[in-house]
DNA sequence: TAAACTGATACTATATTGATATCAATTAAG
DNA sequence: CTTAATTGATATCAATATAGTATCAGTTTA
């Protein structure tokens, strides 16, 4: 069972791009580049982000993709939603004999509970807030690469070496 | 994002079957008529339920399956896990340069703990408990067919009709 | 006007899920 | 002791979903 599709992984990667550099334009390519994804693939997943009003685009050299909201506005909730449809049961379980009364079914009762729990707890997961521990654990440096670069004592933990 | 698949599906609806009527043996056949199941398919997952020894078979002319354990014993959570797998986030995000500390990285950290809220939830729900709130709530007539049959006063509701 | 970009879309490949088909072995019943 | 009902074990196929590629037109800045 898988929770998160690549699109679902590139769209949030992305978007801790589009956070972590904020007010400017990035382009796919650079994405692509830095966060390993397939730039078509990727490109695909932002123009679907755009769709949904998360980011806004400029066109032409120097164009690329900026965040359309505030960072803590876009729960991963929502780009699961978006990338792979509202969290749906099979269908309808017991359709034949077994459960003639559909609106007391026990079974679809209880996963339409759980469902209900999983999706309260993606909404709390938002950009802003994995952006904000990223930061604080100080894992940004590739993404900070240039802009406002963590003055020195970054490198002590040397994790990329 | 679908929680259950087919076989989970029917793997649940077999094991309620075989819960309303224990101590015989049931077919596969009659189990895909009642509940309209790809015959074959449900063989399938009736061998990997025996594999796991969730139930057992006899072979041979009024062979069938039983149940192998008590019905609360057999939680959800584990066909999930047998029919889809154990939950698992896009391997692993931000493989790149991202989130180089892997056992602090945020999102993982998130999603495996909302995995173990999912997983929780779903090994209450048993084909036991499911069983008891079917019983009670006299959506059995079908599967009771024959068998300990609700003396009278059941066709009230008329559903079948 | 050329190069660096996005918009839009069509296409291909791979993996997963769902379903079917076949044949050998076993068992109860007549 | 033969036949029909049944499971065991596999092999194959079809349908769908996911992942990835390619192409071309339009826009913008240098
Ligand atoms: S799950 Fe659909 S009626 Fe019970
Ligand atoms: S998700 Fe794998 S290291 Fe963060």
């Amino acid at each position: 069972m898988k929770v998160l599709t690549k699109k679902t992984d590139y769209a949030i990667r992305a978007l801790l791009m589009l956070g972590a550099k904020k007010g400017s334009y990035v382009s796919a390519k650079s994405i692509a580049l830095e966060q390993d994804m397939p730039y078509q693939f990727l490109r695909g997943v932002l123009q679907e982000m755009i769709r949904h009003g998360l980011i806004v685009s400029k066109e032409g050299v120097q164009g690329g993709f900026m965040l359309a909201k505030a960072p803590d506005e876009i729960p991963v909730r929502q780009l699961i939603e978006i990338f792979q449809g509202t969290v749906q049961v099979s269908e309808c379980m017991f359709r034949k004999q077994i459960c003639a009364n559909r609106s007391r079914c026990v079974l679809r009762h209880e996963i339409m509970r759980i469902e209900e729990v999983v999706n309260n707890e993606f909404e709390k997961v938002t950009i802003g807030k994995l952006l904000r521990t990223l930061r604080a654990e100080d894992n940004m440096r590739s993404v900070l690469k240039d802009g406002e670069a963590p003055d020195s004592q970054t490198r002590q933990t040397g994790v990329m070496s």
